[in-house]
DNA sequence: AAAAGTAGTTGAGCTATATCAAGTTTTTGA
DNA sequence: TCAAAAACTTGATATAGCTCAACTACTTTT
């Protein structure tokens, strides 16, 4: 019934007695399916999560009804460290397939960050990288171009598969080709002709939502418009 | 001595000893000059800055030389929040102009977090306010036209400095043209543009760096893509 | 106070990507 | 398993904003 948050989401050092502890809060919550909410934008916020299996998106809607994806979410990472501090929840998460999630009661946290301060730094340590992930982001939307971004996307997914253990080579992807280009910024015709490109480039295969990367070194050529985050994607993918 | 942080940048509920506590661990340091750098990316990570008056620019640097600014930072706000569980700073941190600053040591910090849980909720609140701010950025870069953009940040630079007590319709930019250009997404000469055109539509009067809001719901009207954080920002602004 | 550099503005033309349109493939569900 | 809908692809065209260029107005230096 433990959800193994200890291993997988928060990597801590802790004696079984904190573990006990820890467990004792999260709640195992019923599968979502794919295009359920996890929470919508004005629900109160209770709790975070820390996605177990499959994937969910986080989105802002505009006035004139079109999405801006702000977050992919893959297993072991942490889902709503936006709203800690909010009533109601400022952006709506949901299930890009089946998807099942930890959820952990924000009280009940709270109440451990003294007892536990490894758990306190771990968080801390999550938000921080969120905040760096998210720079990283506005360099892609603002400055780089269509090729630039898609396979920005590719390498960054590439590497946090392989970071749990997946193929760094071989994936599918949750999204849709409209969700890509929400994500990135980008129409999907757009999205749709640089995979097309990539493909008579050899860069990638691609069969659907199956993508094989079949030339890491170009798609990271092709990705690397800065130097620092790059570097990173490039030593977990790094053959 | 003490750099007030209590009231101005970290409005806690604290009591007298508490206060002392946390004055104990604040450093005040030199002014910078305009173009000084707090720190550069790469440089060890010690501290956080909390900006006490002028103002900074975060920024990363891409391959080809370009600069995206991915912050800020006006005085009460904290500089330093993706950088906490890192070695060294990830991005770049300037003055915009003479601008003073507090340095927290970040380890005493975290050692004031198990006897203080009011400041460290407050630091959780920082990190999830910024996480929050990244999300309508990146909205921002990836939907919004050069005229959204622009209204959208004359409205947030005007809602900041109403709630540090300035007037909200006139106010003086740090960012140069270009500065504001790397900020959103635009070339210099976009920027520019806008600017001229917001003026003959009498929406905005320019003088330099000099701005003063003269029709300000129509500013509002030409940002507001979403409901969410504009919605924050009315409030801020209604007269 | 002149000179030299830097920042800002304006115009003209170009280009990357959006938009529109039509077709194809895949998924869904009755 | 077939029909309808949704997702994806490809082509043609439009356009917002970029780039290049020239000019103007500040700032800084000496």
């Amino acid at each position: 019934m433990t959800c193994s948050l200890s291993s997988l989401c928060l990597p801590l050092s802790l004696n079984l007695e904190e573990i006990d502890k820890l467990d004792k809060i999260i709640k195992r919550r019923q599968a979502l399916k794919k295009g359920d909410h996890l929470f919508r934008q004005g629900d109160n916020f209770e709790s975070i999560y820390a996605v177990r299996s499959g994937s969910l998106k986080s989105y802002i809607m505009t006035n004139n009804g079109e999405e801006q994806i702000t977050n992919l979410h893959l297993p072991s990472e942490l889902v709503g460290l936006d709203s800690i501090d909010c009533k109601s929840y400022p952006i709506s998460t949901k299930a890009l397939e089946t998807t099942s999630v930890c959820e952990i009661p924000y009280s009940n946290l709270q109440e451990l960050y003294t007892k536990l301060p490894d758990l306190r730094s771990q968080i801390f340590s999550c938000m921080s990288k969120e905040l760096r992930d998210d720079k990283q982001m506005m360099l892609l939307l603002s400055k780089k171009n269509a090729e630039e971004k898609v396979a920005s996307l590719l390498a960054n997914l590439s590497a946090r598969f392989k970071r749990r253990g997946y193929s760094p080579y071989t994936f599918r992807l949750s999204m849709s080709r409209n969700e890509i280009g929400s994500y990135l910024g980008l129409a999907v015709e757009t999205v749709s002709r640089v995979f097309t490109r990539f493909q008579s480039m050899d860069i990638i295969a691609v069969n659907g939502k199956e993508i094989h990367i079949a030339n890491k070194n170009q798609l990271l050529k092709i990705a690397d418009l800065n130097d620092y985050l790059v570097a990173i994607d490039k030593k977990s993918i790094a053959s």
